[in-house]
DNA sequence: TTGTACGCGTTATCAC
DNA sequence: GTGATAACGCGTACAA
């Protein structure tokens, strides 16, 4: 395999320009970056990077933090983790799953990507010393990629009024995060420029909630209403409560879910869903680091990724 | 953070010493050694593995080839290889997942773990410049790592002999794989030491086939009838057609799947299961590669790791 | 059994 | 803008 050596004795340079063409384009002349590169191509050259993480003190590592208990029967983080490491492989970094808080520390990195971080979590995190991207929104100023999860719901709460369902209800997820806001945002933004007035429910985040707590108010819903759940699960469970009391899916009752990612596709009927792109973010949350780590940890702010609306069978 | 030489000086020995102590402690004397791991202790030394990737010329590197098309709805890769990527990090080893036999090739690493190998890739598996471990029984030599199948079977044939139905049945998949060859052989094995005679049916590995197959040849299948099934999914379909039937379960028919992944728990109901250790075979993986690596190749041989009777609803 | 000297492939510093 | 030189931290001859 050909080293850094071999390219500059090929273009006549020394190997201080080939260095410089790989990692400083821009300080050397076209005319020699072009011989250089053509010299890379030629001897099918690729960068050690083992010697390059050597010479610039970096370990070519980064760490993948899930502060979550999760549940590995769910395929989102597979997705996830599929997407980082395609995300990382492009620059050669490792990647390290790290599943307990505790474990942080224990060995070198370069940089962190966090899922699962809530308010409390910010002690530690302001003390890491290398930097770090979360997944997932926040209002503390750090760097984060997720879903536009706004966008989602005005997508599906625009959905339901498109196909004529006169009420239009939000079954959300009974925690105070980020995300939870701004998918209720989503959707009584969207009801507000109808003029009109949102209905806003909050269950934990199961099927089994959702459906108890559909079954005991089920008074409550006329036929002739829509479903925007703030999860997969939560519209599982409302599907189900429909179904046990009878009520006529898509016909009189439309749901709607969020994620898209499994249980969509296993509901029956199969559900309207807003997927999120999962794979995309994570490639984008390993972009992210690694740019975060080439620039001494300057600040890479926010990056919303739009979800898609899936159009099945539990919409009319 | 400390070096080798810093851990050098605090022991008052020399650099080759200490790594010697990280990479060849039989070869150093017991005290020295001591003082040695002493002195590293103090210090909180970590090696540096790029340093040391570079001057023995490796990569710290191992791909994860996935040849099947994978389900990414199905959790059982996402364990897998939750299970390598713990086995790999110990060692500090970076994780490059390869979903296309072309990419094998491209990108340097120091050896390969490699799931979904059919017969026909021996061709480019004998050319492979690296050492590679396969995940899945084989019959040409290679190394490998698998759950012990035909135990499996063992198992679930003589708990439906234990809760004593008369007639047990092995729904297997139509494949030729070694696996499915194992897992009949467990069936069969166990049946004929109760000099009973082995009925096999084989259907694609496919809830819906297994349902219809089921339904179909309904009048085959007598009440106090165990099926033995290749995979969970199989006995998913299984159930489905015993309840469309009529039949009771697990009183009159008992079911038992293979797997253990995520579909024995959503079934109604449970499925009794023979669950694959998937976390520890990914783990098991990665440590058998970073050996070979290790040794230069040397062959490893073959691990069968044993998989676990899981008692729930679906047999009496 | 232990130590010395050098090289692994790359990047940073400083000259020119 | 480009090149010589010295690190980076560790492992492998080889010598003692």
């Amino acid at each position: 395999m050909p080293t850094l050596s071999d390219v500059a004795k090929e273009a006549n340079v020394s190997k201080m320009t080939v260095s410089r063409v790989i990692n400083h384009p821009n300080q050397v002349t076209p005319e020699l970056r072009k011989i250089v590169l053509e010299a890379m191509h030629r001897l099918n050259y690729h960068p050690n990077s083992a010697a390059s993480a050597l010479a610039s003190n970096r370990t070519n590592v980064v760490k993948f933090v899930i502060l979550e208990d999760i549940d590995t029967t769910e395929p989102y983080y597979m997705n996830l983790l599929f997407g980082i490491a395609q995300g990382l492989q492009k620059q050669q970094f490792a990647l390290q799953l790290v599943r307990d808080a505790a474990d942080v520390d224990k060995g070198n990195c370069d940089g962190y990507i966090i899922t699962g971080a809530r308010a409390t979590d910010s002690d530690w995190l302001d003390k890491l010393k290398k930097p770090f991207v979360l997944f997932g929104e926040n209002r503390y100023g750090y760097d984060f990629i997720d879903t536009d999860n706004k966008l989602g719901d005005q997508l599906a709460t625009q959905y339901a009024i498109d196909r004529n369902y006169q009420s239009i209800i939000f079954m959300g997820i009974d925690e105070k995060e980020p995300f939870e806001y701004s998918r209720e945002a989503g959707y009584i933004n969207t009801l507000q420029k109808y003029k009109k007035i949102p209905r806003i429910f909050r269950v934990a985040n199961h099927s089994r909630k959702a459906q108890d707590f559909i079954t005991n108010n089920w008074k409550k819903f006329a036929p002739d209403t829509c479903f925007i759940c703030a999860s997969d699960r939560i519209a599982v469970g409302v599907v189900r409560a429909i179904q046990e009391k009878g009520g006529k899916i898509p016909k009189d009752f439309g749901v709607i879910g969020f994620d898209g990612v499994f249980l969509d596709q296993v509901s029956n009927p199969k559900l309207t869903t807003i997927k999120q792109p999962i794979f995309e973010l994570g490639q984008s949350l390993a972009t992210m680091i690694l740019q975060k780590v080439a620039q001494n940890g300057a600040a890479q702010g926010e990056l919303l990724m739009p979800p898609e609306l899936i159009k099945r069978e539990s919409t009319r």
